[in-house]
RNA sequence: ACAGGCUUAGCUCAGUUGGUAGAGCAAUACCCUUACAAGGUAUGGGUCGGGGGUUCAAGUCCCUCAGCCUGUACCA
């Protein structure tokens, strides 16, 4: 009935017919996915009568390799995904890759290189052959490395950002919002990447403290012997001044308003000009300005109707405007240019200043000002209704602090440039005719809607990735067709994601489901931190402290790699992680593995119930400790689902450790060990079918987030189904009547019993008494109903506490005793051991003393509290009757223990 | 500068309507007790960042200070 389970390590090798007494994922892993994959486990239905639960995966890039945030992020949507699906949901979750355009454009640049090739060179069809046999190359790696981690994904609806569908519903959206006159194509100045050659948009502008110099150049007033001085940081950029500014009420330079400068190196007249923009304090209180690079400058120049002079290259490079200094880069011109001042006296000073400048984020250059041609979204006219989807909750963050973030950012919004100057991506639905006229159209168009010209060429730039990544809840089911995968599953339940990514996409997303949908794309953004290492730094491949999830996987198992991820996991939060944490799940893993293999072997008689989880004992045949496990199993049940609804992934994780680990190995299995040991008995078989029973319902529990071993272990068990990953998740309603055996009485006497038993360990462990020497103890309870739940269970405790004998009774003579006393709410027992020949006298007052500073302090605690008039008048009756009662049996415990001392002395 | 977050046991963190501080790991001691040494049993360890306030009662609510972190904006 149980598969032999070989191992690699032969040390480990189990006997033919056992379980090996350790866990092996390898053995496990991906023969139990290939066959949940191949059974159709994971697909969801278009038209199904079960309530729909879905869930859009964040496409990681194409050629990307999972990294532990994708392991974070999906461990995350899988557990929802699996718990739902178990809940009787119609759970959907849809599986997709980016296409990243300017990721994947430059790792396939970069391949080229080696082999001495450029895409420039290349020409565009043939370089976008290249990346799209790049993309079959390495484009299911990442999907094979997410079965690793044990996605449940819909595979069948895998989509890629560049599929036909999607292509489909980028441009009619773009059509759209041209039409509508929220897409423009315009020039302005924008923030240029010179290492890409392209655009990008603020976001992808990485601002960073930097140390810079502050020039202070000296520029000739025309007619006159005065001249000004002007602080920058970008000498270079004089090149393109088409003014000097000053504040209009800075009386130093209100004569010379209106007069002319002559910038220097090159004798331009530019003239002097007054605006607000200036500050009077910083520097000089003079400013050059360039409107042409400089996003300050820009908005001066507009005011003030100053011409652009374009200095730059794209690559770059100063242009034919720079004169000398053609052809230098900026940072190159500007030490020309300084030099060049030097020489000429015409810089005064340097100061070095802080300051922030604009990086890149993707290639790390400089992002430069830069005036261009490119297409831009109108956001603000975007943002209202999806800034107000947020403000009414219709849209929820998880946690709630990320709304704030979201809804500052849309308050501040600005146009969105989206045209890139890449090859990779979505080409831009628009198409130019000879005379410049612009025709925008869906279907590649024939001739030009103004003129009729069939001399026709498409816009040679593509879209921002995120412009297809905005559409994804609704491009990858189908829209703009009325799908009935739409109809079922959007919106979508939640969006689990990043909160680095909340601008890129969470919001756009949103403002473009609202528009072509005119309904949000998900009701719930649940947002997660980033993962870092044991010290708290960020991964990174670079810095090299980057672990990989598979070989984590391939290690620990994927089991316990997703168990450590939710134990740890706190909404919004980063999270450290630590391998040694992980080697503690993958124990946590083996526990249960374990814990399995003693229960098959304690049921090798027992016969499978024909009404399986429905199967009842006969409530008369139950011990205590069944009616006890039971009722712990109602708890676990009611706190795994309350954290779940709640997305407190870590509390239902935590709570199931403890469940498992302490109340099922540590206490229930001991305390089954002499009844499953025993002769068969009507006992004995009632306690086999709640193992059987109990063990069913903790692979339920945990499957969502150990699916392999629960699945493995499942198959095992006498009672199970044909597979768990689409068995019923256990909840309190639904398996009421199982858990209507359990008690509230059973949990109250296995407290008492636990917490005695503990107490005796607690004095054997004091004054150091071998394990193997059994010992005597007197149990003195606080109340006759208390001493029955002793007596009862003196066996028990007899066998867990290694005890010779056991009597209850009165405390009687302290002397020559230890004494542990137990305290629970409604209940007390004093734990006496006597001394005789165990121990020495010394050792014995000590702990006395001990255990009495402690009553004391609790009296002297209890009695300031219950003297408060205050306290008596406004605190809960319950409360205060509980702190009476555990002041009585405090001063009891303090006279009897002082007794006992003087006795000693 | 603005916004948000964090500060609880050696480490990582829980602590959900305020009611004498919890977990995991680590440490220490003792145990190969027939499911598991990737195990068992027990132990030590915290004036909950500082100060003030509200309250009978504050880790929990309010104010304030400090340190750290993250966004966003600006910077000639």
């Amino acid at each position: 009935m149980i598969a032999s389970n070989a191992m690699a390590n032969p040390e480990n090798q189990a006997p033919e017919g056992a379980l090996s007494d350790r866990y092996n994922p390898a053995d496990v892993e991906t023969r139990t996915y290939q066959w949940w994959e191949k059974n159709g486990y994971f697909k969801a239905q278009d038209q199904s009568t079960k309530p729909p639960f879905s869930i859009i995966l964040p496409p990681p890039n194409v050629t990307g390799q999972l990294h532990m945030g994708h392991a974070l992020d999906h461990t995350i949507q899988d557990v929802l995904i699996r718990y739902k699906r178990m809940s009787g949901f119609n759970a959907m979750w849809l599986p997709g890759t980016d296409h990243a355009g300017i990721a994947t454009q430059s790792v396939v640049e970069r391949e080229l290189k080696k082999q001495n090739l450029s895409r420039r060179e290349m020409g565009r069809e043939k370089f976008v052959e290249k990346v799209w046999e790049w993309k079959k190359q390495y484009g299911d790696r990442i999907y094979e490395q997410m079965r690793r981690l044990g996605d449940s994904c819909d595979w069948d609806r895998a989509t890629f950002t560049l599929d036909d569908g999607v292509s489909k519903a980028v441009r009619k959206v773009f059509v759209d919002l041209y039409k509508k006159g929220l897409i423009y194509r315009g020039t302005r100045l924008v923030n240029w990447s010179t290492a890409l050659e392209s655009a990008i948009s603020d976001l992808e502008v990485e601002h960073k403290e930097t140390k810079s110099i502050l020039y202070y150049l000296r520029y000739a007033v025309e007619g006159s012997d005065q001249s000004l001085e002007i602080a920058t940081t970008r000498p270079e950029t004089l090149l393109g001044d088409t003014a000097v500014a000053v504040h209009p009420d800075d009386e130093r330079y209100s004569a010379l308003v209106g007069k002319n400068v002559l910038l220097p190196l090159t004798g331009r007249k530019i003239p002097i000009i007054a605006d607000t923009y200036v500050d009077k304090e910083f520097g000089s209180g003079v400013v050059k300005i360039t409107p042409a690079h400089d996003f300050n400058d820009y908005a001066v120049g507009q005011r003030h109707k100053l011409p652009m002079i374009n200095i730059m290259e794209k690559d770059g490079k100063i242009n034919d405007h720079g004169g000398a200094y053609k052809g230098l880069k900026m940072q190159e011109a500007r030490k020309r240019i300084v030099e060049d001042l030097k020489n000429a006296g015409l810089l005064i000073k340097e100061d070095s200043l802080k300051n922030s400048v604009g990086y890149d984020s993707r290639t790390g250059v400089v992002a430069e000002p830069f005036l261009s041609d490119q297409w831009f979204a109108k956001m603000p006219e975007l943002a209202g209704a999806a800034k107000r989807v947020v403000e009414t909750g219709t849209i929820r963050f998880e946690p709630e602090q990320y709304a704030k973030t979201y809804l500052h950012w849309m308050n501040i919004i600005e146009d969105w440039c989206i045209s890139r100057q890449l090859w990779w991506g979505h080409r831009i639905p628009a198409w130019t005719c000879e005379k410049g006229h612009y025709t925008v159209a869906e279907q590649d168009p024939a001739k030009c809607e103004t003129c009729g010209s069939t001399h026709l060429k498409q816009d040679e730039d593509v879209l921002d990735t995120w412009f297809s990544s905005a559409l994804w809840p609704f491009s990858t089911m189908g829209w703009p067709n009325d799908t009935e995968a739409l109809k079922t599953f959007h919106p979508t339940s939640v969006l689990v994601t990043g909160f680095d990514i909340i601008f890129f996409w969470v919001a756009r997303m949103i403002i473009m489901g609202l528009e072509f949908t005119k309904d949000v794309p998900f009701r719930k953004v649940y947002i997660h931190g980033l993962i870092r290492d044991s010290e708290g730094k960020k991964m990174s491949k670079s810095i090299g402290n980057a672990l990989d999830p598979v070989e984590m996987i391939d290690q620990y198992g994927a089991d316990a790699l997703r168990f450590t991820l939710m134990a740890q996991l706190s909404a919004g939060r980063d999270l450290k992680f630590s391998e040694q944490r992980l080697e503690g799940y993958r124990n946590f893993m083996n526990k249960i593995w374990n814990a399995t293999r003693f229960a098959l072997g304690a049921m090798t008689d027992f016969k499978a119930p024909a009404d399986g989880v429905n199967a009842k004992p006969n409530a008369a045949d139950l011990s205590n400790a069944d009616k006890w496990i039971i009722f712990e199993t109602g708890e676990i049940e009611r706190t795994v689902e309350r954290a779940l609804e709640e997305d407190r992934f870590s509390d239902a994780a935590n709570a199931l450790y403890h469940f498992v680990w302490n109340d099922v190995c540590d206490w229930y299995l001991e305390l089954v060990k002499p009844v499953v040991y025993g002769e068969p008995s009507a006992q004995r078989s009632a306690t086999q079918l709640v193992l059987a029973q109990t063990l069913n319902r903790v692979m339920r529990l945990l499957h969502p987030f150990t699916p392999f071993i629960t699945e493995e272990i499942y198959k095992k068990l006498p009672i199970n189904s044909a597979a768990l990953i689409i068995e019923s998740f256990p909840t309190t309603r639904n398996d009421k009547e199982w858990l209507s055996l359990g008690s509230k009485e059973a949990a109250f006497e296995m407290q008492i019993v636990k917490e005695t038993i503990a107490a005796i360990r607690n004095i054997r462990g004091e004054i150091q008494i071998k394990p193997s020497v059994a010992i005597n103890v007197r149990l003195a309870p606080s109340s006759a109903q208390v001493g029955d739940i002793l007596m009862r269970n003196q066996p028990q405790i007899m066998r867990l506490a290694r005890l010779d004998s056991c009597t209850v009774g009165d405390a009687g003579n302290l002397a020559k005793t230890a004494v542990q006393p137990v305290r629970l709410p409604d209940a007390s027992v004093d734990v006496i051991v006597p001394l005789e020949g165990l121990v020495d006298i010394a050792e014995e007052v000590k702990r006395i003393q001990k255990t009495l500073e402690k009553a004391q302090k609790d009296v002297q605690i209890l009695s300031g509290k219950l003297s408060n008039e205050n306290f008596v008048k406004n605190a809960p009756a319950e409360l205060l009757a509980s702190d009476r009662a555990l002041l009585a049996a405090n001063q009891e415990r303090v006279s009897r223990l002082q007794d006992s001392l003087k006795r000693l002395s």
